[in-house]
DNA sequence: GTCTATATCGGGATAGAC
DNA sequence: GTCTATCCCGATATAGAC
């Protein structure tokens, strides 16, 4: 653990907390300084300005935001045993980002623009993921499915109780936040059993 | 079509618009002024506060984002019937408010206070929900699978194509919005597939 | 009810001492 | 590098004429 606490990891902490709770609009550089434990000016100091502050942290939320599929495509193991690990890492990011999907997803309506930029950088291609999966309905490990639907249920599946937790609690867990996150815990073998129910070859 | 045009209509349909493409930080007084073709002042003499105003539009908002599943259900459809019909109009609703489920989620990260309210009053009751798919469950008509999972399931396959919109559509489909726009309605059948082949009785 | 003009204040940004 | 004090603009809100 190198707990580098210069002022500027203090201060990329701070503000990763600050924005991925509140948003851009809604983040006060005052209390970015605050929760840093130092200056409002220090802020300007190592950052110009809001805005660059606020990049710094967006393009790191959103490439974690984005699955990181690339290394776990590439093993050999059987499809079913990749499907599974995918499920159980991205589930885990989520658990300890639980703020990152609404944050991207709502500052991405703000200025899609950025967007433009992030995906030139980032060397995300969705290609090789969507062969992986026509190659196994043509193997006939599954049933025919289109791939991009696929990963679409599986990663809404794996963000809507994170999104959407201050509803489910309050609605269906009558608030008893020990209940809600044993739920969340179920949601890994429950998508799997789900999933791989829905496309498994019948015998 | 009572199309009122007073004054206050406009405000609240101009106001909607703002609120939910901006957030409530992001949006500005001046800009739902503008929409509305009035004057700023005016926003306040019907509305005393920006707050106000918002409230009247979240509360609005939150009921709408929250299935209407009671009237599906009592109905003596076939189960699977209704699950389709579910889909279908939540769906439709989707398309006609993509900036619903973005909206509500980040706001209701802003302040989870507010949730209690409106619980209160809704009359919002998941047990009858729950009790009809355990009925199916005992009947042998469907898998044994738990109620709220396969609720969650569902829900997310629905929204997050809309709420990931822009990253979907630059990533997947190279910024196509037609071929977006193809993508989405395909969705219905996808999904209805997906969960009633995870859940559907082998014979 | 609707407008123009203005008060008030919060918050991002800068100056300048140390 | 870090602080205090201050500038200054933008945004909510109000006063008051019509």
């Amino acid at each position: 653990m190198e707990q580098d606490i210069n002022s500027e990891k203090l201060i990329l902490n701070a503000a990763k907390e600050v924005f991925l709770e509140k948003g851009f609009d809604g983040a006060r550089m005052q209390e970015i300084a605050d929760r840093a434990g130092i200056n409002k000016a220090l802020l300007h100091y190592y950052f110009r300005s809001k805005d660059n502050l606020f990049d710094a942290i967006f393009k790191d939320a959103f490439e974690q935001f984005l699955p990181r599929i690339a290394g776990i495509m590439t093993t050999d193991k059987p499809f079913f045993e990749k499907l599974e690990f995918f499920i159980d890492t991205y589930l885990n990011m989520l658990s300890e980002n639980p703020h990152l999907p609404v944050f991207v997803m709502h500052e991405i309506n703000r200025s899609p623009e950025v967007l433009i930029n992030i995906i030139r950088d980032s060397g995300f291609n969705p290609e090789a993921l969507r062969s992986m999966i026509k190659k196994e309905v043509k193997a006939g490990t599954i049933n025919p499915v289109d791939p991009v639907h696929l990963i679409v249920n599986i990663i809404g599946m794996c963000l809507f109780p994170y999104m959407g937790k201050p509803i489910l609690q309050g609605f269906i867990f009558k608030n008893n936040a020990e209940d809600y996150q044993k739920f969340l815990t179920e949601r890994k073998k429950e998508i799997k059993k789900f999933v791989i129910n829905s496309i498994r070859k019948k015998v």
